[in-house]
DNA sequence: TTGTACGCGTTATCAG
DNA sequence: CTGATAACGCGTACAA
């Protein structure tokens, strides 16, 4: 119904400032081969005249839409019970706002979001895409790929497709120095909860509890739950249930520790005088639980920036504040980013 | 340096199918004046050759854009603190992408910021506006307001500008329930948190507890929060300072109840034998907080709906699956959706 | 009902 | 370094 408001034309800012429409665009793009008295002549027309190039006629001709899509194979509950989500998003917005990209999010839950996500990129109103692959979203960063578009995933992709770049936090040094802390602190019989093995994250965190607890590790002390805080307690149950003197617990997310947290609490056994527990991702929750939960922090706002950053590279653009990690050395087509541990009165 | 993906052209498809270009485009728009037997034709010229319309030059005859922005009006801290924000998000992107509209993110947090969203406007290139307006931003809404587009605010505006619309939860009733709760209850001493009294949720959850208290309702028993955890911690010590007696507390956001429970603990009072609390959203952490907390709940992926529907309508497109509120009798231009109290162990 | 011809606002190409 | 002029892909009066 309604349409753009009215604004001057080019040729209108050209008429204004006595030159043709062909200098006013070089102005406008900051062509360099310009005369300085006849740019600055332009250049107050411009903002005479208020002029704001229209985007639609302009990507008819240049074949770019100056649009990325920010696309989140996940579902809903999970989505929004994780601050992954929200802390990307506004770092990948902010560094794309900064180069005049606009960023439409995208949320594929299903088979039938899939078909829409195909025929949007195929509607060719994207430069590029960014997919949060937070399981394993064969299909998304498939049909992604697979358009030709530059894409960066964030989290390392479960099923590699020929060389996808890809912006992921340091899961496994992350996983090993949680059990480590445990160690350190004395605890001996320490347990598991792993995160759902159809995603980077949970496979990779676990390799790091391995690693960490070395000899100490018990494959029989380990099970896997789905991020969820309901799921973490479940897990807990069968863990306490098979090694009820279990005297620590690494947790794949703050989530599932508070979950944790609340069993253990039901059962009596006091937090960390009987059982430690170290939990990840440093969620908002995790400084409020009851105790206070010891975990491992990622940077997931700047892993948003990066991962624009990183596409803006792919997209020949210049980037306004380039992080360090996004020229560090790193092999083949991943970034990682590195985590600390939090240590507060969980562990 | 990438561009869209090579496709064919309207020209093409009506070269294939063996009729004018304005065939094959009143086809695509499904205008009825044509011919079945053409039709059919066409539309097989078009799966075959797999034509997706061209936004750009669509867009520049039409003067429309598809696309739709929703700003943030909030801090980063703020925005990422609360569910709200993600899960409006959620549910206004899922009723856009079913009318086929784009969404594009804007978090607005400065002046910088709010300059390049005016910028961003008159640029021309969204067909409206959803606001969250969290706190008093009567900039963004004003800048929205005043760009003569259609503009649906989330949350009743602190400063109405003209009559813009809004879609609120009924935060005066979700005070005055969970206050009523307390006195129920048997709370003699009840005390409040308020929420930012430059936030019209703050202030109308305010007037609730208010009214549910009736005449149990103390002036000096009201202590003003940030609608942070902290600063729930901080309001509910100084509420003790002054009323060590007091048995129950009506908060105004569950991140601040739960600073609420954390002094309370620190002080050996139990809850909820010792003091009641009731909090406000239902957020997930509602749930895990020790003891899991009484709270009211409200409709926020609704409300994102909601307000996409309610633009769509003002945009004159149909709207696929209404929402009953959407055509309901409402006063103003206002729509409320309601509310109820979800009792958990905390009170 | 169908086809023709033009214009939308911009960038790219080529003379001058 | 500047200025005409031709596209870009689509919608739409207007004519047939």
């Amino acid at each position: 119904m309604r349409g753009q408001p009215e604004r001057p034309t080019l040729d209108q800012v050209a008429a204004h400032a006595g030159v043709s429409r062909a200098t006013v665009s070089r102005v406008v793009n900051g062509s360099s081969t310009v005369d300085e008295a006849l740019a600055t002549q332009v250049r107050r027309a411009v903002t005479d005249l208020g002029y704001v190039p229209n985007r639609a006629a302009r990507s008819l001709m240049t074949r770019r839409s100056e649009t990325v899509a920010l696309v989140a194979a996940e579902s809903t509950t999970r989505v929004f019970g994780d601050p992954f989500f929200a802390a990307v998003t506004r770092g990948a917005g902010q560094e794309l706002a900064r180069s005049g990209l606009h960023l439409v999010l995208s949320m594929v839950q299903s088979e039938e979001d899939l078909e829409r996500l195909a025929g949007f990129v195929r509607g060719g109103h994207l430069d590029g895409i960014l997919v949060i692959s937070e399981h394993d979203s064969r299909d998304v960063v498939g049909v992604a790929a697979g358009s030709g578009l530059p894409v960066v995933v964030g989290g390392r992709p479960m099923t590699p497709h020929g060389e996808v770049p890809y912006v992921d936090n340091d899961n496994v040094t992350g996983g090993r120095i949680a059990a480590g802390h445990l160690l350190a602190r004395g605890c001996r019989r320490v347990a598991s909860v792993a995160g759902p093995q159809d995603m980077s994250a949970g496979v990779d965190r676990l390799i790091g509890f391995r690693e960490g607890l070395g000899g100490a590790f018990d494959p029989d002390l380990v099970e896997v739950g789905d991020f969820t805080t309901t799921g973490g307690a479940a897990a807990t149950e069968r863990l306490l249930a098979r090694r009820p003197n279990l005297d620590g617990i690494v947790v794949a997310n703050d989530l599932m520790a508070l979950g944790a947290l609340t069993v253990l609490r039901g059962r009596g056994l006091e937090v960390p005088r009987d059982v430690a527990v170290v939990g990840f991702d440093d969620a908002d929750v995790a400084a409020v639980a009851a105790p206070p939960l010891t975990t491992v922090r990622q940077r997931t706002l700047d892993q948003g920036r990066l991962m624009a950053q990183y596409l803006l590279t792919r997209l020949g653009r210049e980037v306004a504040e380039p992080m360090p990690e996004l020229h560090g050395r790193h092999d083949g087509p991943g970034i990682v980013l590195g985590v600390e541990l939090v240590a507060r009165e969980s562990a």
